[in-house]
DNA sequence: TAAGAAACCTGACATAAATCATGTTTTCCA
DNA sequence: TGGAAAACATGATTTATGTCAGGTTTCTTA
């Protein structure tokens, strides 16, 4: 398995590649490569992170509990992400925890390799940015999402977003497989309503499920249903 | 009254006191001074923006409007900040409005400016993405607490929040005066609800109002009520 | 300063969604 | 491979919040 970041086709997807072949060999020099299991923590909320974590494989939740036991994901990370940047770039303890949702590998980079190649690298530092940029825009937008579409319009819309971001296999399945519990998680809801939901959408022939595995049958009217018809 | 960038007292408090004196001198030859009333609209859902607008007086919200016709503020922007900055960076049209919520002075100034700054300048780059790191988080929390925490914390929460951001007059009335509706619109609930639980906190002796103003009486209380006694 | 328009307020009612309770299916692993 | 645990499912009930409807007060401006 390759680990050499200056060969790694992950780094395509992320602001590394504003990187020069030199700050990527360092950074490579620096980093530690981790395999995890699922259900395996990155990081937890109020961590004071020591970099930042770059997936290779796999996908990560990062989600904060509430004081009654609830945990709200926020994003759902994967292949060719970085995470925990917000945090070292704001040299803040985290808000939130990063969570294993399937075997990952990832890359751990120490902050100091990506705050000496933001000091030096104009490029880099821009790259970053607009990644930050964009992610705030989606922030923006699920704010506004969860306070004015129903629990039914989020459903919907989570997983022609799941599709969209994560694809579906052969069979038409989506390739990311979520508990009921998470997706309630994601778009903010009590699991019983979330499962309440999917097996209306079954009924009504937007979805089918094969165990866990679920498949977008009607996208038209489901991406309707996200929009309140 | 002075409009030289290199003078503006508001930039302590911007990415742009990370510029030099030339990139500032430069930006100011192409900025545009402009006042406006209360209501006046700075851009709108959708625009392409040709740059940013500097709070130098006065508030502005942030919001999306939705097909029913809610409209969700996701930020109040006051004295010192930069407004539609995400958009100009990610190059994409701007996903909410800008609107004064009173009399304004602002200043445009061109992405051109902006752009060639962050090309030159890492440490303006830095700066701005510090900025954009802090808005990230904020957003993170805003998306918990929509979903996590019942209309009367978030109200609560709401309260502490313009105390704190935008500071009580000598009588101890909060400096920032929302109508009811506005103050739905960032909590995202209905006018409705947003007065009745106000009436209540009033008569629990949390808040007094006079007239528009209102002041917090028991913040120590207030709190608790934020976070679920 | 009078009148019309906003903004504010409150009650009654409707409803989406949470909670509770209980049962079934699937998954896991000893 | 059998038994426990986790995930899924669904009905009954409660609750928070939205909606509608009718007021009053406060602002605005002609």
């Amino acid at each position: 398995m390759e680990t050499r970041c200056e060969n790694c086709i992950v780094r395509q997807f992320n602001s590394l590649r504003a990187m020069s072949k030199e700050e990527l060999k360092h950074v490579s020099d620096s980093k530690i490569y981790k395999t995890l299991k699922k259900g395996d923590v990155i990081f937890e909320e109020g961590d004071k992170l020591k970099g930042v974590y770059c997936v290779r494989e796999g996908v990560s939740k990062l989600s904060k509990l509430s004081a009654n036991g609830k945990d709200q994901i926020v994003k759902l990370a994967t292949q060719g992400e970085v995470i925990g940047q917000r945090s070292v770039i704001a040299d803040e303890s985290t808000n939130l925890s990063a969570i294993a949702m399937n075997d990952m590998e990832i890359c751990f980079v120490p902050k100091d390799s990506i705050l000496d190649a933001m000091h030096k690298n104009p490029a880099f530092t821009l790259e970053v940015l607009r990644h930050m940029a964009h992610d705030l825009k989606e922030a923006d937008d699920v704010i506004v999402n969860m306070s004015q579409k129903s629990v039914k319009q989020r459903i919907a819309e989570a997983f022609i977003y799941l599709k969209n971001n994560f694809g579906v296999d052969h069979k038409g399945f989506l390739n990311l497989t979520l508990s009921r519990e998470d997706l309630a998680n994601v778009v903010g809801t009590a699991t019983e309503s979330c499962i309440r939901i999917i097996s209306e959408f079954k009924k009504e022939g937007l979805l089918v499920a094969s165990g866990k595995r679920i498949g977008i049958v009607n996208e038209k009217k489901l991406l309707e249903t996200a929009q309140g018809f």
